[in-house]
RNA sequence: GCUCGGGUGGUGGAAUGGUAGACACGCCAGACUUAGGAUCUGGUGCCGCAAGGCAUGAGGGUUCGAGUCCCUCCUCGAGCACCA
């Protein structure tokens, strides 16, 4: 089964094993079994226009060494791929060139298929989803109507990130610095009706379950940041005389007695009641500013800080104190109350803003004397010590209390617990947490998406069917009524019923939004003014008897959408009845590797973990909480002159034209021989040569000039037989610990020792299962010629003899005062006194120590002898 | 600004506190060749003829011994960026 020629010829090897393993489904994963599961996950590609990028292959590649290590140790291992195929790029596409966006989409997916099928990966193409197949987003679909059910997805006026270049609404997350993430757009503010899920309601479980993953810590601390839970206390500060009361919200209440000034955000609600006459026209003036700038140059400007003295004071509830009242646009309306207590002597921002307006400081805490040490610095201080005091503030370090009367001398941690206690009793204020994280945007106005499969009727309508209990949604919406009023008129929200799933993307003429913000998906008229029959879920285009007038959602659902719960998919990737089929996911659970980019640390990683923990919770799933047990993130691989590589530089590198060159065995080597998997690291032309050279080297220790297999003669040498243990060893623990570059380092180590000696064919089997995760198809094709039963990604993975690795021999290193003087050869097993008779006896090592007085000796048991001289 | 993570030959990179520079690229010399951008052999951190000395961003410290641990600083990268 095997091509006959003489050379390394990777051009006919490579694409025939790999229509081999395509044919024979040699990587086909079972649903069952006795074996033990393994499954390894790779971020799903966006099918770009571009085609696959040099970065793709290294975590498929990684993953693809993993998965081929699990099926030799005999694992039933599960490694797919699919399609993130919904996005912007492919509608672009369709409004440039008035073509369907599944077209380009579906050539895409065509040219990637072919580009990774090239690399020789152990998929299983069994289980190919696409999120832009209908039978794959049907469950989306259905997913997102049970947030509806259970509450967690509402429509709210929203002020959201607007960017008119794309004419759609981005999240959160998708905004970078006031620019949109994709394509580098300004945004702006604006209101509007959108979707938003209830992400914030698992801001506590999203936090929790960060707690026993195996995750980067750097993408745990992401997270974990950008969830932002802080606990602290809401204040009440009596407006004087008499008014009602501004709450706050801090998180550190022991600074409470050094407050000196209150700041309300520019849109609170209270601005107006405070403002006394005097001061009206410059409050309004600089309302009116702070309207006007975007929140890029809200932010931007941020370096000096702005601000208006209302006129209006407030009571200090802890010392009964009066404040004055400002406002100013670092307090941001969206966080905590949209009010702060203003504490400048232990607060940076407090103590710029006192600095620029001549507010008084007054410090409250000092540093516990445990804190300051480094005794030198102690005593310059003290000799200047009034001035020092001055700069050393704001102090933001916990200390100890000052002048914050009966709290005098408690420390941080316990003045907090005792002030919230007195402000919980005496009722001017509560414990309280908050998170930064807000609620998850996701809605779009594009074409190019899930459809959101929900129909408006009006409140009448909905109230009856209520009323009447009967209608084919009573149990599928939530408590509260979603709804928004246009017009004078309020629609509710139903959700389209299930048998009408998927719900597909209507045709239009058009794929552009307006530029009002409504969705493409409103140019079908046809498709968005129907009548539903309440009872049954039917929906009719014409007006019928038992039918009454709808409007369906235009939105449609954001990318992150579909790769929520790809993973869960690719279990049972055509089950009909649910999402997920149950036995599947029992037996599978849940990925025990996940490898791909940091870039998706907050976004595809946040929201999937959401999704999971919800479709958990409700029962929908079973197996896990957390869907990501172990997750990777591979590096960057830059261009050759040490930037990321982009068209605009020229330093793309095209894998289809490598693989021509080198083949795909060479390149997956290259990729993982370049460095560290997570490490950034500069691509270079020359440096895949040296792989190249090591297959070719490999080829012809197996294959002689006529193209004959070897008959590999070779005496059973110890050396090579100890080599080759040691990299059995070296190998497997480098698999096990993802380090793929010193792996592949000892395996040309033994190859460059084993052609001057040669090998048996024993050794010559070993090793071949050694390489062949790494570079399959010459392993395979070599395998086969040695007459081996196909395939070698099959057989058992080959386990070290420690015996093996023993040597009768070691070298010794002599070093004197630590520097190496010298080295000897002794018997393995001699004692350190024979070794010291032996260096004794060494000349170099002597004149070294002549004249010197010997005070130490230390020995470490095989490897040195060091002697320290006076 | 804050929080992390890095800084090792000409280059990519190796090194449980124990011979710094594995492996590879590049370069130099040689062999085989009509030829070499194929292959093979040897060499290759820096200074020095050598003995030896100096070397892991800089400077200190701990240690018999530090790329590795501690402190200060410089620098590159990532993340966060008025979140009270």
């Amino acid at each position: 089964m095997t091509i006959n020629y003489k050379n390394y010829d990777f051009q006919k090897i490579e694409p025939f094993w790999q229509k081999k393993w395509l044919e024979e489904k040699t990587f086909r994963a079972e649903n069952e079994g006795s074996n033990e599961k393994y499954y390894v996950l790779d971020m799903f590609p966006y099918p770009s226009g571009a085609g696959l990028h040099i970065g793709h292959p290294e975590g498929y590649t990684a993953s693809d060494i993993l998965a081929r290590y699990k099926w030799a140790n005999g694992f039933n291992v599960l490694h797919p791929m699919g399609w993130d195929a919904f996005g912007l790029p492919a509608e672009q596409h369709a409004i440039a060139t008035g073509q369907h966006p599944s077209i380009n989409t579906e050539n895409n997916i065509h040219r990637f298929r072919q580009q990774i099928q090239s690399f020789g990966f152990a998929i299983d193409w069994g289980r190919e989803v696409d999120t832009t197949n209908p039978h794959y987003y049907r469950w989306t679909q259905w997913i997102f109507l049970q947030l509806f059910k259970h509450g967690l997805a509402y429509v709210g006026d929203k002020p959201v990130w607007w960017c008119p270049e794309l004419r759609s609404v981005l999240a959160n997350e998708e905004v970078i610095n006031g620019r949109s993430e994709r394509g580098d757009f300004p945004v702006e503010r604006k209101n509007l009706r959108q979707w938003v899920l209830r992400i914030t309601e698992y801001a506590d479980k999203l936090l929790q379950g960060l707690e026993d993953i195996d995750w980067p810590d750097s993408t745990k601390r992401q997270q974990i940041a950008w969830i932002g839970r802080s606990e602290g206390l809401e204040l009440d500060f009596e407006i004087i005389p008499n008014g009602p009361k501004i709450s706050v919200y801090t998180t550190r209440s022991d600074t409470v007695f050094g407050v000196t000034f209150l700041v309300l955000a520019p849109e609170h609600e209270f601005v107006e009641r405070v403002t006394t006459p005097g001061n009206r026209e410059k409050i309004q003036e600089y309302i009116n500013n702070a309207k006007k700038k975007s929140d890029l140059e809200r932010t931007d400007l941020a370096k000096e800080k702005s601000g208006v003295f209302t006129g209006g004071f407030a009571k200090n509830p802890f010392n009964g104190e009066s404040i004055p009242i400002w406002i100013a646009d670092y307090v941001l309306i969206s966080y905590g109350m949209g009010a702060i207590m203003a504490v400048p002597a232990h607060d940076e921002r407090d103590f710029e803003f006192a600095q620029k307006f001549n507010i008084p400081v007054k410090q409250v805490i000092i540093a516990s004397e445990t804190q300051s040490q480094g005794s030198i610095l102690a005593t310059e201080e003290s000799q200047n010590s009034e001035s020092k005091t001055q700069e050393s503030l704001p102090f933001c370090a916990d200390g100890i209390l000052v002048n914050s009367g009966e709290f005098n001398g408690l420390a941080t941690e316990e003045a907090k617990k005792q002030m919230a206690q007195r402000a919980e009793q005496l009722g001017f204020g509560k414990r309280a947490v908050k998170y930064k994280l807000r609620d998850w945007l996701f809605s779009r106005q594009r074409y190019w998406g899930e459809p959101i499969p929900i129909l408006w009727i009006e409140r009448s309508h909905y109230d009856r069917a209520l009323a009447e209990k009967k209608a084919y949604f009573l149990d599928k919406i939530p408590a509260r009524v979603v709804s928004y009023k246009k017009d004078g008129v309020e629609w509710c929200a139903i959700p389209v019923s299930e048998e009408q799933l998927p719900l597909k993307l209507p045709e239009t003429d058009t794929y552009l939004p307006s530029d009002d913000g409504e969705s493409p998906l409103a140019w079908a008229k046809q498709w968005l003014n129907i009548f539903v029959n309440l009872l049954t879920g039917e929906i009719s285009t014409e007006p019928q008897t038992g039918f009454i007038p709808a409007v369906r959602e235009t939105n449609t659902m954001p990318q992150w959408a579909g790769s929520c719960w790809y993973y869960l998919r690719y279990m049972s990737p055509d089950c009909e009845k649910s999402l997920v089929d149950h036995q599947a996911e029992t037996y599978w659970r849940s990925p025990d590797f996940y490898i791909g980019g940091a870039e998706h640390a907050v976004l595809h990683l946040l929201y999937a973990r959401f999704w999971h923990l919800f479709l958990y919770d409700v029962g929908i799933i079973s197996a896990v909480r957390e869907p990501f047990r172990k997750l990777f993130h591979q590096g960057i691989i830059l261009g050759s002159d040490g930037n990321k590589m982009s068209k605009s530089r020229g330093n793309v590198v095209n894998p289809d034209e490598v693989i021509r060159q080198y083949g795909a065995d060479s390149l997956r080597l290259y990729e993982m021989f370049l460095g560290p998997l997570d490490a950034m690291k500069p691509w270079s032309t020359q440096g895949i040569e040296g792989v190249y050279r090591f297959l070719k080297k490999v080829w012809a220790l197996y294959v002689d000039g006529d193209g004959e297999v070897k008959e590999f003669l070779a005496e059973d040498d110890m050396a090579i037989d100890r080599l080759l243990h040691e990299t059995i060893k070296k190998v497997t623990e480098d698999i096990e610990a993802l380090q793929f570059n010193t792996a592949i380092a000892q395996m040309m180590i033994f190859i460059n020792a084993a052609q001057k000696v040669g090998i048996s064919r024993q050794v010559a089997i070993v090793f071949l299962q050694l390489l062949a995760p790494f570079a399959p198809h010459i392993a395979e094709e070599l395998w086969a010629r040695l007459k081996e039963p196909f395939s070698i990604s099959k057989a058992k993975w080959p386990t070290y003899d420690a015996l093996k690795l023993v040597t009768d021999q070691v070298k010794i290193v002599l070093q004197v005062n630590g520097k190496v003087r010298d080295e000897i050869l002794v018997d393995s097993d001699a004692t350190q006194e024979i070794i010291e008779k032996i260096a004794w006896q060494q000349s170099r090592f002597l004149t070294f120590l002549s004249g010197k007085r010997i005070a130490r000796k230390i020995y470490i048991p095989g490897k040195i002898l060091n002697v320290v001289v006076d």
